[in-house]
DNA sequence: TAGCTACGGCTTTGCCG
DNA sequence: GGCAAAGCCGTAG
């Protein structure tokens, strides 16, 4: 079982892993309890009479002493650190952490130059510090726990992995989600569903054919309790569902609430903190102490998957290439209602498969692993999901300390220079042949590690005699610095991961990687400083611009780039040259770079460049109803390793991989190009498309979708066509007495009619076709007909003279 | 429970006595 | 009715 652990005698060390974390505040100080899973099963860590600390410039302690006389609960103690200015620092410890900011605030207003005082110190971090200081204390007998502490101790890299026990759960509802119909666990060797209805006794009924247990329980009451008992059983570190948290367990909740019963499912039967989400009303975050709750679309979104929507079942579909387990998805509500009066058995195979689907999502594409080799990185809780600035703190202020600095805290009032992003050239428009692309692999890392862009190298520099230049008076020292060294680890920790396939920890370290430069860029970030930004960018303009000469220097024509690529034209070549000639251009480009940063700067050379895609054809169209090239939109017909049976067309920005266009129209661009890019015949697909949408083939291909991104009543400026769409829908629910649907964002689906744009379930008015063909159809046909001396206009008014 | 900017396209809105 | 600006969304990187 486990219990509160006594740090000095447990002998424990970092390698236990955070699952969850609770900061309680007394009299005493702070309180912190950590459940962690170790080696030796799952911990429960509780630290009490922790302290909240800031910095400030040892010069000023009367005067810090003066003021804080009457404050209660602090205590100053000296260190060795020293802020940006090379300051000595002293650091005040406080019981209070919210207390902390008051008192930065008044020693701010006072003119005491505060640092790293909103520390808002992370997990892993903290633990070090924390696990450390306590052992200390407990050894000793003291509060004398210093800062020296945190200089003195390491991070420990750890090859530790905790095999966790996971199980998924899902609840189903009635339609409006006030009544509990049953609760589904599924897990490697677990398949169990509590549904109320007409007790048949204690006894399950087992469905061999669906591998499942069925419980039928009297009551809400006893479906719940029965579920709850049983998580307790299994005990789980990691609960995984899909929005488990805004739906499946805050109906518990409520069901639990109304029922006036507890709902225990953390460990110790703890019962689940809840947490309103800074930014909406009605989202919260759950802390089920000692269990880690994963929701797949979170977890998913931040590990950078892109779906057109997150429901399970498109995503299901997409990677398991099965789905949900009733005829309609679109009307699954009505149609749970109904199993559930009718046929019990059905009901419960339905509930446990969107378990199993939950689970084999994540069991597929490593999500577990992710989540632990994330969480392992960042020093977050497995679920975390964003939270970059204080991963970003996590890996940087240890080592900041450990040179003997401290950071500067965050100040959102100072506003930073806007900084520019990535540059994006002007286009050659046209139909072309054989295009192919260049690209620098994580353009922003390197330059960072070459050019040595990081707060500490910038501090630094100032008194040196001959730093590495950057932007906006951004100079970098040549021999201290943080990030590059940074990167170059995580850079290698990278490739042994690629080599020993290790999917889930490579794309971890990716992730983290590239956050570096949006983290230095944002006012939630201590180090942020537009000229660390502009000296990644502004540097990446530079290098761009300059790979581009040199590309025409060797007699190639660039016709595209956008921010750490470029596009080359190579026209007619033959096709086995194509190859040859791009791994030489990267080749070359890389030599170069190598080259010249040598001679200009005397540093060594990160960029790397790779020839990465090969187009046999490629469409740059126009901006619409104008000559020039656009940008951030092109087709191309991929030739994957020279292979061209195995082609396929790749899609950026265009309407084909937009959510918000027709599926009609979707299809339409995808079936032109096709015909367009082969040479094949296309006007009579146009004239067919046309025709077959006037005489309403294609009703369900008609469908705009697009996301509400604010609450429908805050549309006041102006109302769009899927904003209307949503009133009317919610208008006429309201009639129906239906609960409201769109009141607070989501998706609304709706179709174009002759009365402007209708809800697609509440539609009452005819389609309008004259939209679709116009809007919808014509825009995608010219932008690649007018290549062809051709247009949807003459080939519509040739069909007429047809007829 | 704080990563970034650049860009295009469609629609509505405001202005024009 | 015509035009430009602003609002909004989704996307590339």
């Amino acid at each position: 079982m486990p219990t509160d652990t006594n740090l000095a005698s447990s002998g424990i060390e970092l390698d236990g892993f955070i699952l969850t974390r609770q900061w309680v505040e007394s009299a005493s100080g702070i309180e912190l309890i950590f459940w962690l899973a170790t080696e030796q099963g799952p911990l429960r860590l509780r630290l009490s009479g922790q302290e909240a600390i800031c910095f400030f410039p040892e010069s000023q302690q009367p005067q810090v002493e003066t003021i804080l006389a009457k404050q209660t609960g602090w205590r100053i103690a000296s260190t060795q650190l020293k802020n940006f200015d090379s300051e000595p620092i002293c650091a005040l410890y406080l019981k209070s952490r919210r207390k902390l900011f008051d008192i930065r605030d008044k020693l701010n207003a006072k003119g005491i130059r505060v640092a790293e005082a909103d520390i808002k110190p992370t997990d892993r971090f903290l633990m070090e510090r924390f696990i450390t200081a306590a052992v200390s204390i407990a050894g000793e007998q003291s509060r004398k726990s210093g800062f020296k502490e945190i200089v003195a101790s390491k991070l420990k890299a750890t090859d530790f992995r905790p095999d966790l026990r996971a199980v998924s759960i899902d609840i189903e509802t009635d339609y409006q989600a006030s009544t509990l119909y049953s609760i589904a666990i599924y897990s490697a060797d677990v398949a169990v569903v509590y549904m109320v209805g007409r007790a048949v006794g204690s006894a399950a009924v087992v469905d061999n054919e669906a591998g499942l247990e069925l419980h039928v329980l009297g009551s809400e009451r006893e479906v719940i309790r029965a579920f709850a008992e049983k998580i307790r059983e299994l005990d789980p570190d990691v609960i995984m569902g899909w929005n488990i948290v805004n739906f499946d367990l805050r109906c518990l909740q409520d069901f639990s609430d109304r029922l006036k019963m507890p709902l225990e499912l953390g460990r110790n039967a703890e019962p689940i903190a809840w947490r309103k989400a800074r930014d909406s009303n009605d989202r919260y975050y759950a802390l089920l102490p000692g269990r880690a709750v994963l929701d797949g679309i979170e977890l998913m979104r931040s590990a950078t998957y892109q779906f057109e929507n997150f429901s399970l079942e498109h995503v299901s579909r997409q990677l398991l290439d099965r789905g949900k387990l009733v005829e309609d998805v679109d009307q699954r509500g009505a149609e749970i209602t109904t199993l559930f009066n009718t046929d019990k058995a059905a009901l419960a195979r339905y509930n446990l498969e969107d378990c199993r689907l939950v689970w084999d999502i994540f069991e597929k594409e490593k999500l577990i692993s992710f989540a632990i080799e994330r969480s392992l990185l960042t020093g977050l809780e497995l679920d975390r999901y964003g939270g970059s600035v204080a991963a970003f703190d996590f890996l940087y202020l240890p080592r900041l300390h450990r040179k003997g600095f401290v950071a500067p805290f965050v100040d959102d009032s100072s506003v930073s220079n806007v900084s520019p992003g990535g540059y994006v050239m002007t286009s050659i428009p046209g139909i072309h042949e054989n295009v192919i692309v260049l690209d620098f692999k994580s353009l922003y890392p390197s330059i960072i590690r070459t050019f040595h862009v990081d707060p500490l190298a910038m501090a630094v520099a100032i008194k040196e005699a001959n730093p590495i230049e950057g932007y906006d008076g951004g100079k970098f020292s040549r021999s201290e610095f943080i990030l590059p060294e940074l990167i170059a680890t995580l850079w290698a920790a990278r490739d042994k991961a690629k080599v020993s396939r290790n999917a889930a920890l490579s794309q971890a370290i990716k992730i983290i990687m590239n956050s570096f430069y949006g983290i230095l860029g944002t006012v939630g970030c201590r180090f942020l400083d537009s000229r660390l930004v502009s000296s990644i960018t502004k540097r990446g303009h530079e290098i761009l611009i300059q790979s581009k000469k040199i590309i025409e220097d060797a007699g190639y024509q660039v016709i595209y780039g956008d921010t750490d690529s470029v596009f080359v034209l190579l026209g007619s070549v033959p096709s086995e040259q194509v190859q040859m000639i791009g791994n030489d251009l990267a080749d070359k480009l890389n030599k170069w770079w190598t080259v010249k940063l040598q001679e200009n700067h005397g540093i060594e050379s990160f960029l790397d460049m790779e020839f990465e895609t090969h187009f046999s054809k490629f469409l740059m169209p126009t901006v619409r109803g104008s000559d020039a090239g656009s940008k951030k939109r092109y087709a191309g017909l991929v030739i994957d390793n020279g292979e061209p049976s195995k082609s396929r067309i790749l899609f950026k920005g265009l309407e084909s991989v937009r959510s918000d266009w027709s599926p009609l129209a979707r299809e339409f661009q995808q079936g032109l190009y096709q015909r367009i890019f082969h040479d094949q015949p296309f006007e009579d697909y146009i004239k067919e498309t046309v025709l077959g949408l006037s005489e309403g083939e294609f009703e369900d291909k008609l469908v705009l979708r697009k996301r509400l991104r604010r609450k429908l009543k805050e549309y006041v400026k102006n109302v769009p066509p899927h904003v209307q769409a949503a009133r009317k829908a919610e208008e006429i629910r309201r009639q129906r007495n239906l609960p409201s649907l769109y009141q607070s964002g989501g998706w609304i689906e709706y179709i174009m009619t002759i009365n402007g744009a209708e809800p697609r379930q509440y539609r009452e008015s005819a389609i309008d076709y004259e939209f679709y063909i116009e809007r919808q159809l014509t825009p995608i046909a010219d932008a690649i007909l007018v290549f062809k001396s051709s247009s949807m206009e003459k080939i519509l008014n040739n069909q007429i003279g047809l007829f």
